[in-house]
DNA sequence: TCTGGGGTCCTAGGACCC
DNA sequence: TCTGGGGTCCTAGGACCC
């Protein structure tokens, strides 16, 4: 006997969730006058480097080639008729924008959920009187955002976010036929959410939660949505509780609610070009990721009151490394962050050889008056803070390489490489 | 042929306070 | 003094997503 749910209180909304097929491969596309399905162009992250990977391909180099994202360099294919290209993450966001702007012709602003720089959700519940039925604001979306930017969207529909968002990954985006528009609903729950496989394709779980649910034998979402509740609750506290109610499609988040909250933290991570073997090199590669990172706080008023450092070692090493963080005086300036970090780094640091670096800065809020401190000077605080700011003015007309410490110039520096790279990949723009 | 980068959320243990 | 209990914050680590 199957154990169904009863969704008559559960919220039913008209959501599209949107992507863009292949992003960044189309805009690569059609930047080079090429029909989007019809190139065949990979977008890699480090083309000159066999380490790096592939972060989009156009569809057909998956088709032919088997190239998806995540494919490394030295498996690509040699011989294939495959253009590969340096990521431009300027461009893309431009992109993102314009389709976004698209958007907010057919939905408020709350209605409206950007969830990365691909894909969003609308909800259209209030916007058919004006628009259509949500097929129809469906195909006039696809059709506005063709004629303005050759970009090929697919659309999932589902009473839930969480329904469209598997009618976009499952079903939406493998069907040209039905123009890459897949609906799901609460009564397809059966023939469309428990027919999904492997479990670690659905949203919310990966390989380690795969096997986790396969040891306790739950071998399908069809299996996952008969299982005891009150187990799975045991076994894997809320997130249990989510995924049993994922698996029946119920996801309660009503897109109006669920303002984005600002973001609480902010991270780099690199991972370094080669082992490092000097403490010094580290210590350089750490001040130049504090303060890119510095720099965004001070660009938008805010401050932090963390920061974490995390260190990873090189692979021929038994340990992986540490993650050590420090709770500071709510701050937005270079140095009293950096001195942060060179507490962490120097209580953990051992003579072993370091790939990885992770900053983070956490308890990110809105910057109030200026903070002031007991242990120090007013003036030697307003200095500082006039010297961070005016750093910031340079380089955000002049670029980052205008400006470096000379530090930086040292030989473990990377801001001179890293300066070109726009969230982690080139930004193909002089100042972005 | 060795490492992409930026995020979020959850857990569990410990410290500390009342 | 006994083994009290609840609440909140901090920390390290794990898992997942795009």
């Amino acid at each position: 006997m199957l154990q169904m749910m009863d969704y008559s209180q559960e919220p039913v909304r008209d959501i599209l969730c949107i992507d863009v097929k292949s992003f960044f491969a189309s805009v690569e596309a059609v930047e080079r006058k090429q029909h989007p399905l019809e190139a065949k162009i990979a977008v890699v992250s480090k083309p000159d480097n066999n380490g790096g990977l592939v972060l989009a391909s156009s569809p057909l180099v998956k088709k032919l080639y088997g190239v998806r994202t995540g494919t490394r360099v030295f498996d690509i294919p040699k011989n294939a008729a495959i253009e590969i290209v340096e990521p431009r993450m300027a461009l893309y966001l431009e992109k993102n924008l314009d389709i976004v702007t698209i958007f907010k012709q057919f939905v408020a602003e709350e209605d409206l959920h950007v969830y990365s720089i691909d894909e969003s959700f609308l909800d259209v519940t209030h916007s058919h009187s004006l628009f259509g039925t949500t097929q129809d604001i469906a195909r006039h979306i696809q059709y506005l955002i063709w004629k303005k930017l050759k970009l090929v969207v697919t659309v999932g529909i589902g009473d839930n976010p969480l329904l469209a968002k598997l009618a976009l990954d499952h079903q939406a985006k493998h069907n040209k036929e039905a123009n890459f528009i897949a609906e799901w609903h609460y009564k397809d729950v059966q023939e469309t959410v428990w027919r999904i496989a492997p479990m670690s394709d659905f949203w919310g779980i990966g390989s380690k939660t795969e096997h986790h649910l396969q040891r306790i034998g739950i071998h399908s979402i069809r299996d996952l949505s008969q299982a005891d509740l009150s187990k799975l609750k045991k076994k894997f506290g809320i997130i249990g509780e989510q995924l049993f109610f994922h698996s029946h499609g119920i996801d309660r988040t009503l897109l109006s609610e669920t303002f984005v909250p600002k973001a609480m933290s902010f991270s780099k991570n690199q991972i370094l070009n080669r082992d490092y073997t000097e403490k010094h090199e580290v210590e350089i590669v750490i001040r130049e990721m504090a303060e890119e990172n510095a720099m965004r706080l001070r660009k938008h008023h805010l401050t932090t009151a963390l920061v974490k450092l995390g260190i990873g070692y090189s692979r021929h090493i038994d340990e992986g490394g540490f993650s050590h963080q420090l709770m500071i005086e709510k701050t937005d300036s270079s140095h009293k962050i950096i001195e942060g970090l060179m507490i962490l780094f120097n209580r953990h640091y051992q003579a072993i050889p370091v790939r990885v670096v992770n900053v983070t800065f956490g308890k990110i809020e809105p910057k109030s008056a200026l903070q002031l401190s007991l242990f120090e000077s007013h003036d030697v605080l307003i200095h500082r803070e006039d010297l961070d700011q005016t750093i910031d003015l340079i380089r955000r007309k002049h670029g980052y390489t205008s400006l470096l410490h000379a530090s930086s110039l040292a030989s473990g520096g990377m801001a001179l490489q890293r300066a070109k790279l726009l969230g982690g990949h080139r930004a193909g723009k002089d100042d972005a």
